[in-house]
This record gives structure tokens, C-alpha cells and sequence, in this order.
DNA sequence: TCTGGGGTCCTAGGACCC
DNA sequence: TCTGGGGTCCTAGGACCC
């Protein structure tokens, strides 16, 4: 059986665990630079502040129903995440992370084993030990998992925040009820396909041949029918190792000469490098991109983008950093206002299994010089040290207007409790 | 004036091999 | 009138997820 544990409304409920006055008040959580709406809770939902508003539409519904409105704060977010994952491995050491947010954990086949309980414990304990709400789908299957933590969430009061399908009429009831586009998998471009064939929910794919469901949504969906049947066909993964890593950011303002893309750009293949060295891997190509802004005139836009193949793979910042820099040489163009840039380090291989070249020309000392860095931003503080190219001052501020304080991962940020006689 | 960031998997087609 | 058959690897683009 697999569980799926879901947090309710994640970045807004941790905005509400050190603001417990906002219980029941309408949130919503930006994007970075304070753009999007990337998280509402219930209240903010019901308010019709639609996923990815751009905020600067809904200043005035803002201001007018009191919605509290937080910059994103994803060094909170990632620490109560972690706690919330330790809870869940004490569970079983089958467990995948699927997103800040939801882990699948998995339990061996137990037929005297009740689900529902162990949904209930789980709820419990992450609510007390972190003040999180979750919600639990149990189920023989992911996607049925899915679709059963769907129901506990739709059903909160009835379910008691747990939903398990461990019958096969349970199952029927289940994906006769689950809309089509609520299937874990089914996006917005199969869906009106499918739709279009007159198909309404889960179930309704489930009784199509393959060889359809094989035309509409190719192998994936061969998989999808399979697990909406109740026979696994997804299996846990380990995705702790990524395989790629990018780091990419939209600029305060827009950026127009090649220096100031040179330091975001360099300063992006650091931050990348720095994750790809924390899984011991190495990578052998990076993309970089530039781009003007997607929103204004058609003249006045310019995209481009270019993958670096670097002749051995690398976990040298130093190195790679030069070959992003010659990459972004080849397609900067002057003239344009660039208002977002990335990079995605590509094809890693384990730093103790790499192949090595004959006639490297790598050096040796960037080994123990990585290490050096990496230890001691690790203990001071990101971008402690850096590279020269890096230096540019303070240009590349982030637009947070309302940022909550790192409650839990800086010491001067921790909340003061005054008692009362 | 202002519109996020980070991932995975699949397929078709090109280039190449014998 | 007519020009084989069987493979692999790589990439771009699409679709999906949170």
C-alpha cells in the first residue's frame, strides 16, 4: 500500500504556524520579486485569487478583503519541510520526497494492518510535533493514492483528513467519482482531447482500450490506466539525485549590458554547482539562457539560449563558470533589455565513477579548493567567498517587500516569547 | 512599472554505425 | 521499374508535476 501525505496550502500554513492570529484570515505567498501568487490558503481560494495571479492585478482585492500577503521565505519553507519529512521516515524507510510539500511512503503487503489508523497517527503527530496540517490518501497504487488524498482533502470533515482504498469497490466509487482532470498526470492539453471522445473521469479512461489510451497519452498513460485499475505500475523513486540543476531568476529590473548578465549568470552556475557538489556528482554540459521580457513588445524581445559541452566533466565552479561566461558571450546580444537569465547544469556523473581523461587539463588543487569554499559558506553563510567575477555589489537584490523572518534557521530571527505572571 | 522556479519522462527525427 | 535491414545515440520539443 502507498500513502501519499499532502500539506494543506503548504507555504501559507507556514506563514500561519509563527502568526497563529492569521487562523483562519486569508494568505497568499509571491513568487520571487514579489510577482506571482504561488500559495493561497483556504480563505484567500475561496476569495477567487486565482494560482499564479500576478499580484500586481489584485493589489486592490489585497487591500480590500485583508489578505495577508508574504514574500516567499523558501529557507522556512524548506526547514518545516524537513521536519515534516523526518516524521514521515520514522513510518518506513520506503519513502520518495515527492515535492517540498508530499511524500509517498510505502507499506509492506499487511492485511491486519489498519490504515486508517496510521493515517490518523501521522496527522497527529506532524500536526503537534510541527504545527503543519496535512492530509493522508492511502491507497494499492500512487495514482490511487493520489486521487484517495484528493478525497480526505475535498472531504476533510467527513474523512477526518485520511481517505484509504483498500477495496475494490472503494476503488470504483473512487474513480467514478474523480473528475478527469484531477487525475494525477492528465494535463491541460490531454484534457480536452479526451474530453472531446467523451470521456468525464478516472473511470472513463480506465474502461478505454489501450492501444486509445497508448494514441492519446502514449506510454505514460498505459501506466496511468493501470495504476487507476489498482496494478502498480509506477514504482517509488529515489530522487535525491537530481539529474540536471538549474538555477534561474527574473532581475528586479531589466539588465543591459553583457557585464551585469556575466555576474548573474556566474553567480547562477555557482549556486548550481553548489547543490551539484553537495550529491557528489560532477557534470559535463551547462545551458545557459538570456531573455528579455516575454510580456512587452514583440520588437523589443530577444530569447536565446546554448548548451556548453565541456571536454571532461567537472565539479569546479571555476571551470565551468568559464564555460558559461564563453557560452553567454555567444549569444548576448547588446541592444536589449533582459529581464530574466538561468542555467541548467546537465549529464552528471558520480564524482567516484567518473571517466577520466588520458591528457586532462583539469587541476588537481580545485578539489581541496571547492571543498574549502563549500565548508566554509556551509559555516558562514552563503557567498562568504566568492569568485571575482561574482563581485558586482549589490545589483541583484530580489524585490521582497514582505518577508516573513527566518523564524527557524537564523539565530537573530528566532521568536521571543514573553510569559506572563 | 509590475507576470516564478525547479524538476521528470517520452517521442520523433537526424546522424551515425555495420 | 528499380536503390536493404537492423541498430544506437543524441537532441529538441512537448507534456506533465509541484
Amino acid at each position: 500500500m502507498f500513502a501519499l501525505v499532502d500539506c494543506n496550502n503548504f507555504y501559507a500554513s507556514c506563514e500561519r504556524l509563527f502568526q497563529p492570529a492569521l487562523e483562519g484570515k486569508p494568505i497568499v505567498v509571491l513568487s520571487n520579486n514579489d510577482g506571482c501568487v504561488i500559495a493561497r490558503s483556504n480563505e484567500a481560494k475561496a476569495l477567487g485569487i486565482p494560482m499564479g495571479a500576478p499580484a500586481f492585478q489584485y493589489q486592490e482585492l489585497f487591500k480590500e478583503k485583508q489578505v495577508s500577503v508574504f514574500s516567499a521565505n523558501f529557507p522556512l519553507y524548506g526547514d518545516i519541510s524537513n521536519r515534516v519529512m523526518q516524521i514521515l521516515a520514522s513510518y518506513t524507510p520506503d519513502i520518495e520526497i515527492y515535492s517540498i510539500d508530499e511524500a509517498f511512503l510505502k507499506f509492506p503487503d499487511n492485511h491486519s494492518v489498519n490504515y486508517q489508523e496510521i493515517g490518523q497517527r501521522i496527522r497527529k503527530q506532524i500536526l503537534q510535533w510541527t504545527g503543519m496540517p496535512v492530509c493522508v490518501g492511502i491507497a494499492p497504487t500512487k495514482t490511487l493514492a493520489k486521487a484517495a488524498n484528493h478525497i480526505a482533502k475535498k472531504f476533510k470533515e467527513q474523512r477526518a483528513g485520511v481517505h484509504v482504498i483498500d477495496s475494490e469497490e472503494m476503488r470504483l466509487k473512487a474513480v467514478r467519482w474523480l473528475k478527469l482532470e484531477d487525475v494525477w498526470g492528465i494535463g491541460r492539453r490531454s484534457l480536452p482531447r479526451l474530453q472531446h471522445y467523451g470521456l468525464k473521469t478516472a473511470y472513463d479512461l480506465t474502461q478505454k482500450e489501450d492501444a486509445f489510451v497508448k494514441k492519446q497519452l502514449s506510454v505514460t498513460g498505459l501506466r496511468l490506466k493501470m495504476e487507476l485499475l489498482g496494478i502498480p505500475a509506477v514504482l517509488l523513486e529515489d530522487n535525491s539525485i537530481r539529474q540536471s540543476i538549474s538555477v534561474t531568476r527574473t532581475f528586479e529590473h531589466p539588465y543591459t549590458t553583457f557585464e551585469e548578465l556575466r555576474e548573474r549568470v556566474s553567480t547562477f552556475t555557482v549556486m548550481a554547482m553548489e547543490k551539484l557538489r553537495a550529491q557528489h556528482h560532477s557534470c559535463r554540459s551547462i545551458y545557459v539562457f538570456i531573455r528579455t521580457n516575454r510580456f512587452g513588445d514583440e520588437s523589443t524581445q530577444y530569447n536565446n539560449q546554448m548548451v556548453a559541452i565541456l571536454p571532461e566533466s567537472t565539479n569546479s565552479t571555476i571551470v565551468l563558470v568559464q564555460h558559461a561566461i564563453a557560452a553567454l558571450q555567444k549569444i548576448f546580444k547588446p541592444g536589449y533589455r533582459y529581464s530574466k537569465a538561468g542555467v541548467t547544469l546537465m549529464q552528471f556523473e558520480e564524482d567516484n565513477a567518473r571517466q577520466l581523461q588520458l591528457f586532462t587539463t583539469a587541476d588537481p588543487r580545485h578539489i581541496s579548493l571547492m571543498r574549502a569554499m563549500d565548508s566554509i559558506n556551509g559555516n558562514f553563510g552563503q557567498q562568504k567567498i566568492r569568485l571575482a567575477v561574482q563581485d558586482c555589489g549589490a545589483v541583484w537584490k530580489m524585490k521582497q517587500a514582505t518577508l516573513s523572518p527566518r523564524y527557524t534557521t537564523q539565530l537573530e530571527d528566532i521568536i521571543t516569547i514573553h510569559a506572563q505572571e
